[in-house]
DNA sequence: TTGAAAGCGCTAACAC
DNA sequence: GTGTTAGCGCTTTCAA
C-alpha cells in the first residue's frame, strides 16, 4: 500500500515548518496572518501531494473524533433507518460522520455499545435506550457528555430528548376507535414493555377510554417478546378470538405488531376492518400500500431526526454544563385509512 | 468530564511498567511468559479501575481502526440497511464497527467517502458503488485494499464482489409475463441506468424476450431520475396510457420504483393486474401486504451481507496481495404473489 | 520475566 | 510571519 503522505512530508517538500503547514490547512492562517502567497503554496502543494490529515494522529492529540454515535433497537425498523439517514444528511454537513449500531433491545448490548463508542471517542451519543434503569447514562450525564435521547425518554432523570406526544397519540387512537364503535379493545405492546414510548402510548390510550367510561381488560394487554413476535402474535389472536367477548379492534403499538398482526388475520381468514379493525401507532411506508390499508399514528420522523442533531451540535458547541436538558415532544398525526 | 484511566495510570496503579500492562491487555501474556499471578493482578485492576484503551493512540500506533466502511445510495432502503444490520451483527463478532454512509447515487460524493473512510483508517470498505468509471476504486484495489462491491460490479475490473443474479432475475420476470400472456410491456429503470444492477436486470429481461420473438420497444423503457421518483413515475405511466397500443404489464427494477407504480395506478383508478399487472426487482416486507400482494424478485440478502462480511474478514486476515478476487453470484427467486 | 525508550502524526504554547 | 518543541496514549524493539 503506497505510503500516505504526512504532515512532516508535506512541509519537507515546502520547506515550511509542520506548525504553519498544520495551521494553514486548519485555516487559521489568516488569523497567524501567514502571507497568503505561502497560504496559496502550501494549499497547493497539499493538494498536489493529495495530504490529508491522519484522524487518529488529530483525534489522539485533540480528543475529537468527529464521529456521533448512533444506537438504536435495530437499524432495520425504517423507523430508525429512516432517522438515521437524516441525521447522517445534517451531521455531515458540519462533517461529522455517524457510527451506528443496534442492540435487539438487549439493555447490556446498549451499555457496551454506550463504552465502545466513548473509547472511540464519539464525542456524543443519539440513543434510542433500552434500558429500564438509566445508570449508564447517568454516568455520561455526570460526565456532561452530549447525549440526546430519541423516541424513548425516562422520568426521572434529566436529559436532552426528542420524542413525541406518543401520550396523546394513544388518546388519539382511543377516541377513534370508540367514535367508530368499536367495543372489545385489545392493546399489542413488545417487550421490555417498560419503554416510556409503549408505557406512554398505552397510558394515553387507557385514559382515552376512561374518558368515555370504557376499560381495558388486562388480558387484552398482549406483551410480545421482541424476538418471536410472528409466533406470539398468533398465539395472542388466537386466544383473545376463542373467548366469549368477540374482539373487535387491535391497537398495536409499533409497526412490526401491524405486520404481524396483519398477517395473521389474514391467515386466518378474518377480514379487516369487518372482523377486527386495526390502528397502529408508527407511520410506514408498507401501511400505505397494504390491504387495507391501515390506520395509523405517524410520527415526524424527519423532524425528529433533525432535532436531534441540532441538540448535540449545540451541545458540543457551547460547553456549557448547566445548560439544562431540553426534552422535546413533537405532535403525532392521526392518519386515518381503511383499516378501521 | 472525569479523566480517562489511561495506561500509565494503570501502570503506576500495579507498581509496574506500562510495557507490562499493554502485553497482558492485548492477551500476549502467555507468549511472552508474564507469570499469571501478575497477569491476574493486571487484569483485575484493570477492571477495578475501568481501563479501556484509547482507540486513537492504538490506531496512531498500529494504523488500525477496527472499523469498517458501508458506503450505499440510501441506508433508509430496506435493501440496504437490512444488508447494514446484517453486516454489523457478523462484524461485531470480530469486533469490528460499521461506518454507514450514503451517496445518493451521488458518484463524486461517492469518491469523497471513500477519501474520508481512508483518513480515518477503516480497514476495508463494503460498497454498493454508482460509479460508472471506478477508476477511483482502481487505486484502493492497485493499493491492495480490502474492498467488497456489493449488490453491484463492474465488468472489466475485478474486484471481490458479492451481487445477485440480475440477469436471470430478468429473465424470470420475461418468461413469467409472457406465459401470463402479457403482451405490451414496460420497464422501469433508475438513473444512473448504466448501473451493472440495472443493465443486468434489463438485459435479462430482454433476452428473455427475444427468446420468445417478443421485442422490448425502446419507447416503452422509461429512466426515472433517482431524486424526482414520484412524479416522473406518474408522468411516463400517463405517457404510455396515452398511446394506442394498450399497455399491459410493468417491471420495475427496483422497489421504490415499483412503490411509485403502484400508488399511480391507484390514484389514476387502474386495477393491478386486470388492466396493468405489475412484477418488480426487490422483494420488500411492503410487497407482500400490499394490495394487490407484489409479485417479486426475492435476493437473498442475508447472504449478501454475511458473504461480504467473510470476503472482507478474509482479505484482512491474509494478506496475500495475489489471491484473486472472487465476484459471487447469488441466486435469485421470483416470489409469485397476486399483482401478475 | 520485566522495564526503558522510541516514535506513530498531529496541534499548540512559546520563541524568535 | 515563521520555527522549535513537547506531548496526546499506545505498541514494540531492545536491553536487563
Amino acid at each position: 500500500m503506497s505510503k500516505r503522505v504526512s504532515l512532516q512530508d508535506l512541509a519537507t517538500a515546502l520547506g515550511l515548518s509542520k506548525t504553519l503547514v498544520s495551521m494553514v490547512m486548519n485555516g487559521k492562517g489568516d488569523e497567524i496572518k501567514i502571507s497568503k502567497v505561502t497560504q496559496k503554496r502550501v494549499l497547493e502543494k497539499a493538494k498536489q501531494l493529495n495530504y490529508t490529515p491522519n484522524q487518529f494522529a488529530r483525534g489522539l492529540r485533540m480528543g475529537r473524533s468527529q464521529t456521533i454515535g448512533l444506537i438504536v433497537p435495530d437499524i432495520s425498523n425504517p423507523f430508525y433507518s429512516r432517522i438515521a439517514r437524516i441525521m447522517e444528511d445534517e451531521f455531515s454537513k458540519k462533517n461529522y460522520r455517524l457510527l451506528i449500531c443496534s442492540t435487539e433491545e438487549d439493555a447490556e448490548k446498549e451499555n457496551e455499545l454506550i463504552r465502545m463508542l466513548q473509547d472511540r471517542a464519539a464525542e456524543g451519543i443519539v440513543l434510542a435506550s433500552t434500558q429500564k434503569n438509566p445508570k449508564e447514562l447517568s454516568r455520561l450525564k455526570s460526565d456532561n457528555y452530549p447525549i440526546v435521547l430519541i423516541d424513548r425518554e425516562f422520568s426521572g432523570e434529566k436529559f436532552d430528548s426528542v420524542c413525541v406526544d406518543n401520550r396523546d397519540g394513544g388518546a388519539k387512537v382511543a377516541d377513534y376507535l370508540l367514535k367508530k364503535g368499536y367495543n372489545e379493545l385489545a392493546v399489542f405492546t413488545i417487550s421490555p414493555s417498560y419503554i416510556s414510548t409503549l408505557t406512554e402510548r398505552l397510558a394515553g390510550f387507557s385514559e382515552g377510554l376512561k374518558k368515555q367510561n370504557h376499560k381495558l381488560n388486562k388480558e387484552n394487554i398482549c406483551e410480545i417478546p421482541f424476538n418471536n413476535v410472528e409466533a406470539e402474535v398468533e398465539k395472542h389472536i388466537k386466544r383473545l378470538l376463542s373467548r366469549s367477548n368477540k374482539l373487535d379492534a387491535i391497537f398495536t403499538l409499533n409497526n412490526n405488531l401491524a405486520v404481524s398482526v396483519l398477517k395473521t388475520l389474514r391467515k386466518i381468514g378474518k377480514r379487516i376492518p369487518e372482523d377486527i379493525a386495526l390502528v397502529s401507532f408508527d407511520d410506514i411506508a408498507a401501511f400505505e400500500l397494504a390491504c387495507p390499508a391501515i390506520t395509523a399514528v405517524a410520527q415526524p420522523v424527519e423532524e425528529i431526526g433533525r432535532s436531534a442533531v441540532r441538540k448535540i451540535l449545540s451541545r458540543l458547541d457551547t460547553n456549557d454544563a448547566d445548560k439544562k436538558p431540553v426534552p422535546e415532544h413533537l405532535p403525532v398525526e392521526l392518519v386515518l385509512r381503511e383499516s378501521c
